[in-house]
RNA sequence: GGGCGCAUAGCUCAGCUGGUUCAGAGCACCUGCCUUACAAGCAGGGGGUCCGCGGUUCGAACCCGUGUGCGCCCA
């Protein structure tokens, strides 16, 4: 016998066993004859701290390896990090702006220098905190996409795309970030709905003495740029304008009326102004009439020389003033409010511009094909299903990749210009050299100068995992031969396309395999308000002080507890205090059990320990559907009620001995046991509480609940499981009598039974009049007088409460049962009266209807009988 | 505007193939207890128009249609 301490010192032992699993090296995986089970993390931004979101994410992949690493698998998970090209270069941009530096001031190389220097000293910060919440990753597998290895993979990747005609370069319109100088995927790009105003302007028609035609637009400043006007050819209020021209206002620049059938009627005007330069879909009516494109913008947002008035002034700015100008000049016939949804930068927050310019893409049509194939055949699972349909949606409308960025940190791209802009793409400048001498003979090859570009971010976590097992490297290699494809991998909704999708292609185009064979998406974290939880609205409570207050296991099950798959996770603190609780309601139940001391003397307990192996058998198999289909949050719950109410609130009271006497040998052995396997089902979920009380429980033990074996789960007697229902039943219906009667638990209560099968009773005497504190039940046929009287299941329950029982409450009480059961009956005598249901139901739904009606028609008696004694 | 999804207790959600005495769980709430493992606890309890309407069926929380409200994705 020990003496524990009341509260557990929860950093202590958090410590203590993360240390221990290291030294002894558990998390360490490598190739053996084993089978594997891996799981890539999705790499966190560099320059990240760990919020809610990772925290979910990444206690869901500790579950899973962690009960894979159990079951015998060699289990490993490859931790790392990205490099985050926008986000870092912004922070660090940041900085070196707060020293007095700007980065217009510093060469390339300078840059970077301060770029890895930031990184060395605060990217992996998140890496450590993930050691705190216990993640269990293989940390000398530890990979970084900018490294020089999984650079390598990048750019020969780049260079192979490009010989095999998938990577072009081409002027597009693309997403510009005006503040981040850069351009961004569409995948970057926010789309807010926001109050707008449409402006309607007067175009003057060329050759006439006062027409005018008006157009809508939410974009005044963007007139300057405009090319043509459009309207619909069915549009009877503009058919007369065929062939004419109309005058930009302001500049009196002369533009065609053009025809097309995309236009909207009803919007606006039924007139568009098209500016080719500045939206994507005048763009393309640009292509189809061969329009001149105005660029009247420059990369910052400012108004270009191109648009002659304004210049260099902001695009908002100028909105503004040219509205001014245009009342002025009597153009603006009027201003509506109107929504419209506007894109915004995901990093920056700036308004997206739509804008020309030359970048890298990467086409997606025959990489989809089988990222499309393969996950709707389920060779590719989507854990929750739904999000096959987005899937699907999305790959079928797939656009190319814009794969260029403007920036310095990240992976620059590997193609090379001579002084007449030919491009050669090539992994080193001598390479290069030989290329261009071959390609461009008649051209000066030794001025060759680099693209000045990097690659977006996703172009290299999308190898991730082929690249963190050397797949490009070694592509024969026994890690990349062993590992992959990877089993799960967990992730947010929100990169199903951008990075899931993209892995799936790099799977199948480099390995000609999938990379993964099931993807778990979670829900996304929200504040109790429904926001979504981000560091910009600062709605993230600080995981690490969580964790201080409610220990890593309670908040692990605190997120655990309301997160079903894809789900939205509605956060609240309340649930990391539950998780707490939990541990301190186990930490307990050890307080207990190893407070007893042991006798030789023998107490038979058999019945208990048969009841509690069939429902922990029962357990098992619940556990195991749930994990089957990634249900954690219901195998967890699952487990949390089996441990609090059938273990502690039932088990543990069952065979507790009175206060200061021992408890028998075979009892003690037997509540050790089942209390060591129910550690090791809870390790996944809450590894340092299981850890520490596995060792508890057995003061030699040499071995780790981390490596034990998972239990397996056997056959169960579903009769035995009922009776111990049963059981429970009855001493409840005593309790409650007891409760509302306000009898004190001190007083032993007389109770007795009419019943047709006293089995149970029998069986379970003992523990009945242990657990409701009566005398041994007597078996009864008539009515008790004087008693409360209660319904189980057909048995009817008399306690005597010493008291005069208030009769008309009674009666009120069994004449409410009684009205339910005859109507009970009278529903199920409909359906067994009628020949369609007899006719088409299942028969053993027909024989269940019959045990119905006999188990009603006996309840009423019993209750009829109950009312008939009351009256007397 | 197009597509997808959701609506069940005060809150968060289960409810799998339409049929179990089917309307459930956890939390919250109410009542009584400091009963020698645990007040971070114990014992017990109340609580519902399964979003509205219509249909299919012997039978609907579940299937179909429709309306309303909400969320997400795409343009």
């Amino acid at each position: 016998m020990q003496e524990l301490p009341k509260n557990i010192d929860y950093t202590q032992i958090e410590n203590k066993w993360y240390k221990h699993w290291l030294d002894k090296k558990y998390f360490r995986s490598v190739p053996d004859e084993r089978e594997p089970y891996t799981i890539v993390i999705p790499p966190p931004n560099v320059t990240g701290i760990l919020h809610m979101g990772h925290m979910l994410n990444d206690t869901i992949q500790d579950v899973l390896i962690r009960r894979a690493r159990m079951q015998g698998k060699n289990a490993c998970w490859v931790p790392g990090t990205d490099h985050a090209s926008i986000a870092t270069e912004a922070k660090v941009v940041n900085l070196l702006k707060e020293q007095g530096i700007n980065k217009s001031d510093l060469t390339r190389d300078q840059f970077l220098e301060h770029a890895w220097q930031w990184k060395e000293k605060y990217g992996g910060i998140i890496l450590k905190q993930l050691e705190k919440i216990g993640a269990s990753c293989d940390w000398d597998r530890t990979r970084f996409t900018m490294e020089a290895d999984l650079s390598d993979a990048v750019i020969e990747v780049f260079i192979d795309l490009y010989n095999k005609g998938k990577i072009y370069r081409g002027v597009r319109m693309v997403n510009w970030d005006p503040k981040g100088l850069t351009a961004v995927s569409d995948e970057e790009v926010i789309h807010k709905e926001v109050n707008s105003k449409l402006f309607y302007i007067r175009y003057k028609i060329v050759d006439t003495d006062d027409e005018w035609i008006t157009i809508a637009t939410t974009r005044p400043e963007t007139i300057l740029g405009d090319t043509a006007i459009c309207v619909h050819p069915d549009d009877e209020r503009y058919k007369h304008l065929k062939g004419k021209q109309a005058l930009v206002p302001l500049i009196n620049r002369s533009i065609p009326i053009i025809f097309d059938e995309y236009i909207d009627i009803e919007f606006g005007t039924g007139a568009l102004k098209v500016t080719p330069a500045h939206d994507i879909n005048d763009y393309n009516l640009g292509i189809k009439h061969n329009l001149e494109v105005i660029d009247t913008l420059n990369d910052d947002g400012t108004l270009s020389e191109k648009a002659q008035l304004f210049v260099g002034e902001d695009r908002f700015v100028v909105r503004k003033k040219i509205a001014a100008t245009l009342e002025e000049n009597g153009q603006l016939q009027k201003v509506e409010e109107i929504k419209n949804k506007v894109g915004f930068s995901e990093r920056t927050d700036a308004v997206i511009e739509p804008k020309l310019s030359m970048q890298w893409f990467l086409k997606m049509d025959t990489l989809a094909k089988p990222a499309l194939e393969n996950v709707l055949n389920d060779n590719i699972k989507l854990i929750p299903e739904k999000f096959k349909n987005t899937y699907k949606h999305w790959m079928e409308n797939v656009h190319d990749w814009c794969i260029s960025r403007q920036l310095w940190w990240g992976h620059r791209i590997p193609a090379w210009y001579d002084e007449k802009g030919n491009c050669v793409v090539a992994k080193t400048i001598d390479e290069a050299r030989q290329i261009h001498a071959a390609q461009f003979p008649n051209h000066n090859s030794n001025n060759l100068k680099q693209d000045d570009d990097v690659l977006d971010t996703w172009f290299s976590s999308w190898l991730w995992p082929i690249s963190v097992f050397d797949g490009f490297k070694n592509p024969d290699g026994a890690d990349i031969k062993y590992y992959y494809p990877t089993n799960d991998l967990v992730t947010a909704p929100e990169i199903l396309f951008f990075w899931v999708a993209r892995m799936i292609m790099a799977g199948y185009e480099y390995r000609n395999e999938k990379p993964f064979k099931n993807v778990y998406l979670t829900g996304i974290v929200r504040d109790k308000q429904g926001r979504k939880m981000s560091k910009s609205l600062g709605n993230s409570p600080d995981l690490l002080e969580l964790i201080e207050k409610y220990s890593a296991d309670g908040v692990r099950t605190g997120m655990l507890f309301c997160s079903p798959a894809g789900n939205d996770l509605p956060f609240d603190e309340k649930l990391c205090e539950q998780g707490r609780n939990f541990t301190n309601k186990i930490w307990n139940a050890l307080r207990l059990v190893k407070g007893w001391t042991i006798s030789e003397n023998h107490t038979d307990n058999e019945i208990v320990f048969e009841w509690f192996d069939n429902k922990l058998e029962l357990l098992k198999e619940n556990l195991e559907k749930s994990y089957a289909s990634y249900r954690l949050s219901e195998a967890l719950i699952d487990l949390y009620k089996f441990i609090w109410d059938d273990f502690c609130s039932w088990y543990l009271e069952f065979v507790k001995p009175p206060f200061g006497e021992p408890i028998d040998k075979k009892t003690y052995d037997k509540t050790i046991s089942y209390f060591e396997e129910l550690m090791k089902l809870l390790h996944p979920f809450m590894p340092f509480i299981s850890e520490e009380i596995y060792h508890h429980l057995k003061e030699d033990r040499t071995d780790d609940i981390c490596v034990a074996n998972y239990p397996n789960n056997a056959t169960y007697n579903t009769n035995i499981i009922h009776d111990g229902e049963m059981v429970k039943e009855i001493i409840s219906a005593i309790r409650d009598i007891r409760n509302k009667n306000g009898l004190s638990p001190k007083v032993t209560l007389s109770v007795y039974v009419q019943t047709n099968d006293k089995r149970v009773y029998e069986k379970f005497g003992a523990l009945i009049l242990k657990m409701a504190n009566t005398h041994a039940i007597q078996f009864v046929s008539n009515d008790i007088p004087n008693a409360v009287a209660q319904l189980i299941g057909t048995d009817k329950l008399f306690v005597e409460t010493g008291l005069d029982i208030d009769i008309e409450s009674e009666k009120k009480k069994i004449n409410d049962e009684i009205v339910y059961y005859k109507g009970f009956i009278e529903s199920v005598n409909k359906k067994l009266q009628n020949e369609k249901f007899v006719a088409n139901a299942k028969p053993e739904i027909i024989d269940n209807e019959r045990k119905k009606l006999a188990d009603g028609l006996s309840k009423l008696k019993s209750l009829e009988d109950a009312l008939l004694a009351l009256q007397v």
